[in-house]
DNA sequence: CTGAAAGCGCTTACAG
DNA sequence: CTGAAAGCGCTTACAG
């Protein structure tokens, strides 16, 4: 009879069914709730008829918490935030938690987003290669919601967390490579200029060369994108009378772009006549064909670490970096 | 005074504030509700000054529907389903809907997924690379919600629709390319042996081959992974007496993995010794180092079907099965 | 253990 | 145009 009604049955029609109160058939679908065996066994027999399923719109207004995490990604293009993205929403449905996905430009800032997902009353945010105003960050930490911020930091920005990866070390490991191997001449690719994580990654880079009496000679600007990477390529390799010999990218996708750009348009082969080094150790680098020397970030550890930080939130809590540390990855075009 | 309760304003302490019903604030959050323009102003900007946002969870509660689109995706580390992911939420976004992203394996059968989305009250669903038993398909049906199988089909599968890339113009199109180019002994690399796209391809391509006296002579399955394509192409290229002269991959991620392995391991280059063709033209395959030849899937079409099938829903209508033609790309692999 | 009742924060007829 | 009231489908004290 309610068979034919547009849309799904609710707990009365189940208690109805069944010939008990509509509490009792919230209790039987609740774990740990208070009803016996028998009563439970009879509603989920009635339940099961009607092809009941608890509303969990209205569960979440009244507990007035949701297990819904809101996350707002730039572009699934590069690989690494794909992968970032499958690994996050493996780990948060093991702690139960669903993924409100919204979409925006890379790069952006995603304030409207961010006011989106709270109106859908979200239990945390995670914010992936975009950024955020400090005073929506600070809001929602006022309301209970931890913000965490991945792969990127935010000067001032109160209260939201980061998971980054080892932008420090990583720069200047590439750069003691580097001059290890006996470049001299060094470039760097930037991807954009607000981006905490390409700056941070060029300074550790340019002072260690710097102190080691080798300062950095050229930067060009690859938008992390892999036209922009192109192009920025062929800007930094155009003069055969001063090329750089050695060029770190602020990522992998930029530095297989420059791999190809350096073969195919320059006849030049990376590892031999210039040294190419990225930053993610994505999938793709350790392909033969390119065979990328990289510094690594471990998308598994900061998962790990931006699912903790949201389990374990405390509206007290300073706002934390959580630094996870990488290593490098020497193989063939270096 | 609101200020420090936990969590958000509600429509009460603005229309405290504004002095007036709580239903007037509700209007004024409303498009095109009959209230004054200066009560909307007043109210406005009480709701300005406590930082209030209306409760979408509430408001879906009451509307009894959502902007919601439940989508379940199997793994986003094929660049073909993250770009789909991505050209999806921006064009949902535009309509006005968000993604509630729930985590699957590939392949998998994503009943309970399906479920759970269900209970959110969804108003739409989205099935990327995965499969639905019948039975939870007719059920949408029947409770007025549409479910989109993208890039699958399931044959009696009821009410569900799906959308396509043309597999049997594109199984032929490699067929008669691969013969017009002079090769005789061809294999096929297949995804999965339920995945009703890797059969539809090489039945359209065995069935060509065959019509012209030229039968598919070997084939091996790489299941839609690059380990499984590497150790698929090992056992394709393994007997240098006995080798193919063409492959046709049932997608571009593992006709990469065929050319790296040809190429790095048996020293076979693409396109000379060997021919390789894969299908969905993901970016990739246009990068130098591959150049691959494929029959593209045009994602935005697909996508652009996809959100069309979601707004133009009717309850009435059959399951339908959109084929979104795509087209031969000669590169340098054949 | 069970039920009646209040309440979560909205929307939406219904009066005025 | 505006407000009082019912209701969306649940959960959760409160009695019993």
């Amino acid at each position: 009879m309610t068979d034919d009604k547009k849309g799904f049955p609710t707990a009365h029609d189940v208690a109805r069914l069944a010939g008990v109160s509509q509490s009792a058939v919230s209790r039987a679908f609740t774990a740990g709730a208070s009803i016996s065996a028998k009563l439970r066994t009879r509603i989920l027999t009635a339940a099961g008829e009607l092809g009941y399923r608890p509303n969990l719109i209205a569960r979440s207004l009244t507990q007035r918490r949701s297990n819904v995490v809101g996350l707002v990604m730039g572009n699934v293009d590069n690989p690494f935030f794909a992968q970032a993205l499958d690994r996050l929403s493996a780990t948060l449905d093991m702690m139960g938690c669903r993924i409100l996905l919204l979409h925006a430009e890379p790069n952006a800032q995603v304030d409207s987003q961010v006011d989106e997902l709270l109106s859908y009353q979200v239990r945390a945010l995670v914010l992936l290669a975009v950024n955020l105003s400090s005073k929506l960050s600070e809001e929602c930490t006022r309301a209970g919601i931890p913000v965490i911020l991945f792969n990127r930091t935010v000067a001032g920005s109160v209260g939201a967390h980061s998971v980054v990866g080892d932008n420090q070390s990583g720069g200047r490991a590439i750069a003691a490579h580097f001059l290890e191997t006996g470049r001299r001449k060094l470039a760097f690719m930037a991807g954009y200029a607000e981006s905490s994580t390409s700056n941070e990654r060029e300074m550790a880079f340019g002072a260690y060369l710097a102190v080691a009496g080798a300062p950095l000679s050229r930067r060009a600007t690859g938008h992390y994108s892999r036209m922009g990477a192109i192009a920025a390529t062929r800007d930094l390799l155009g003069d055969p009378h001063d090329r750089p010999d050695a060029i770190f990218c602020a990522n992998d996708l930029m530095a297989i772009a420059a791999i190809e750009t350096a073969r195919f348009e320059f006849g030049l082969e990376p590892g031999r006549e210039v040294a190419i080094a990225g930053f993610d150790d994505i999938a793709i680098a350790a392909w033969p064909s390119f065979s990328l020397t990289t510094y690594s970030q471990p998308i598994d550890a900061m998962v790990d670490h931006t699912v903790r930080l949201i389990e374990e939130w405390n509206p007290d809590d300073d706002q934390r970096t959580i630094v996870v540390p990488g290593s490098l990855i020497v193989r063939s075009t270096t």
